[in-house]
DNA sequence: ACCTATTTGTCCGTATGTATG
DNA sequence: CCATACATACGGACAAATAGG
């Protein structure tokens, strides 16, 4: 897989380097069993600090996504389905990008619609 | 509309004041035209500093949700059709929780996706 | 089974910016 | 505008797991 990191972009690097391992595995891209790349020799061709690229990976595994241990790296675990959120997400994006819907503002839908316990009608 | 803010959550005050009045626009609470109540009275009634609330008013002018003036306050602009995420949003999320993603991941994996200019087969 | 060198993450602290009130 | 608190990113030292002999 490709990995890139753009420090100009307002998403943190650590972010960034989460959401593409994320997106790979939505695409199928990544399977369990995979290994990441060594913390180390991420963060040397990302030029980002180890701890930058440690910090991805420890929201991963807390994610669930992962699993994390020392001296064994990172591999992608037993995970819930991402695939299974393709269409979803899809299907949302487009509808806030005709809407005008900003992204902050969607994603922030999205988060205050898992708050709420689960979805009556009103 | 009703309005709470739970200094204990993680999401920052000013978050949650706008979270709320975009969730009121979706769920047709609020309509164009509308007034929200003037930010110092907002303010005293949640108890949390004026400033904070200034934050949540210009976060959501920025996203064309509201129109706000000084001298003549916050008002429901004519905005994007939020209502129309109502369903895209809930699809997700149900998704989201029957595979087992964190609200977190769900939300990255939206942000990603506005990322993506547009989605063709890969 | 043992030792140890290497690999790999964890823990300690620090600087700088941003958010909050 | 100011003071405080928090988060991000970085640096160095440490410790567990692993692999080879």
């Amino acid at each position: 897989m490709l990995w890139t990191v753009a420090p100009a972009r307002d998403e943190p690097l650590f972010a960034q380097i989460a959401t593409q391992v994320r997106t790979a595995v939505a695409a199928g891209e990544l399977r369990t069993g995979d290994r990441l790349p060594p913390a180390r020799v991420l963060a040397g061709s990302l030029e980002v600090n180890l701890h930058t690229v440690l910090r991805a990976y420890q929201d991963l595994r807390d994610e669930g996504l992962v699993d994390l241990r020392r001296g064994r790296g990172a591999v992608i675990a037993e995970h819930a389905d991402y695939a299974a959120l393709d269409a979803p997400v899809a299907a949302l994006v487009a509808a806030a990008r005709s809407a005008g819907v900003t992204p902050d503002a969607t994603a922030a839908l999205v988060r205050a619609a898992f708050a709420r316990p689960t979805q009556e009608d009103r």
